[in-house]
DNA sequence: TTTATTTCTTGTCAAATGACAAGTGGAAAG
DNA sequence: CTTTCCACTTGTCATTTGACAAGAAATAAA
C-alpha cells in the first residue's frame, strides 16, 4: 500500500490526504509466473499497478508468431489503453514473468475517482501521456537505430528483463530474430 | 467552423449544444505551405484541428539526419503530445505539406474546457486513446512486417500521402532510406 | 535417473537493405 | 535562356538480417 500512494504522490499532482484516499479504492492482487493477467479477446477492466515482479504484453501477427509488445517491471501501471477506455476487446495478452503483487482498480471505479478528484484526473492523464511519449521515443529507435543500439539501450534502461524473459521474448520486442539476437549478445561478450 | 462541430459530434461523447459551445472557443488559423506550426525546443501550445490540408512532424536523429515521425490529413488532431500536456520542451517539429486551414484553443483554454465540461473530457480523453493505439498498430506493424507490406499499408490507408510529400519524407516515415523505397516502387511499377 | 522439452547457439545460404556515387529530369532562380 | 537546386532513379558492393537446420545446454517432467 505504501508503494501505491507513493506513486500517486512521486508526480505532485495529488496530495498526501488523496493519495491515502486513492489508494483505499484499490484491491491486492497476485499474478503468478506464466498466468494470464489479460486475455486477447477480453476487455481490459483493471487497472494494475504492479508492485513487485514483472510482467510482459504480446501479440500475435499475420502468420501466428508471437510478438512481445511490452515488458512491465515494478512501478509500473499494466493495462491495455485502447481496450480499457474503448470498452473493445483486447488484441494483446499480459502475463506473469515472474510472480507479481500488485493493485487494481476496475474501469468503473477509476471513472468514479476521475470524476470527483480532479487532481487524479490529472494524474491518470500523465501516466496515459508518460506511456504515449515512451512508445514515441522506442519508435523512433526503431527507425533511426541498429539492432546493435537497440539492444545495448534496452540493457541500460532494463536490465532485469534480460535476467528472467527468454531470449526470445527480448528479440521480437526489438523487432528481430532470436538467432540474431544470440549473434549480437556474442558479439558483446568478446568485446 | 461546421467540420469543427461535426469532429466533436463524431465520437458520440458530445452532445451538438455542447460541441457548438466547445467550438465557438476556438480560433481559426492558416498555416501556408513549408511553414513550421511549431519548433524543437518550444512548448507545443495550440491543440490544432486540422481543417484542411497536410501536415507532417519530423524529429532528427544522433546523426543529424531528418526523420518523419508523423502525417496528419484534415479531420485529424495535431499537436505534440508530450510537450503539450507536460509543458516540457518539444523535440520534434511541424510543417505543412500544402497550405492548411485549422482552428486551434491553447492549453489554458482547452484544461478550462476539460474542468467545466465532463464530456468534453472524455472526448479529449477519446482522441489521445486513439493517437495512443494507432502508434501502437505501427509499431507492430515496423516489427512484424516487411518494408513493402508498410509501404502498401501506407497505400492503401493515406494515398493522399503520396500526391503531396516527397518520397524522402515516406521512406523515413517507414523507417527505410529513399533509395530502398525508389526501389520497392519500381517493383509495384511492373506488377 | 532418464526422458522430454525448451532455450540458446552456430553454420550455411539467400534476401533485404544501406552506403556511396553517378546520372536524369524537372522546377525554380538568376 | 542558362544555371542551380532538388527529387528521384539506378548501379555496385558491403553489411545486416532472416530462413532453415542441426546440435548443445539447461530445465522440467516422468
Amino acid at each position: 500500500m505504501k508503494k501505491l500512494i507513493q506513486f500517486f504522490r512521486s508526480s505532485n499532482l495529488v496530495s498526501q490526504e488523496k493519495a491515502v484516499q486513492i489508494a483505499s479504492q484499490f484491491f491486492h492482487k497476485a499474478i503468478f509466473k506464466n498466468e494470464l493477467f489479460l486475455k486477447e479477446r477480453q476487455i481490459s477492466n483493471e487497472y494494475l499497478f504492479l508492485e513487485k515482479g514483472s510482467m510482459r504484453s504480446f501479440a500475435y501477427d499475420l502468420k501466428g508468431n508471437e510478438v512481445t509488445t511490452g515488458f512491465y517491471t515494478a512501478g509500473q501501471v499494466v493495462f491495455e489503453v485502447s481496450s480499457f477506455f474503448n470498452r473493445t476487446a483486447s488484441k494483446e495478452n499480459f502475463e506473469g514473468l515472474t510472480d507479481c503483487t500488485g493493485w487494481y482498480i476496475t474501469y468503473e471505479q477509476l471513472n468514479n475517482l476521475f470524476h470527483s478528484i480532479p487532481d487524479f484526473r490529472d494524474f491518470g492523464r500523465f501516466i496515459l501521456v508518460k506511456g504515449f511519449s515512451s512508445l514515441k521515443v522506442r519508435m523512433l529507435s526503431m527507425i533511426t537505430e541498429t539492432a546493435v543500439e537497440r539492444y545495448t539501450n534496452l540493457l541500460k534502461t532494463a536490465p532485469e528483463i534480460f535476467q528472467i524473459a527468454p531470449l526470445k521474448y527480448i528479440a521480437s520486442y526489438l523487432g528481430i530474430t532470436d538467432t540474431s539476437l544470440s549473434r549480437i549478445r556474442k558479439k558483446f561478450a568478446t568485446k
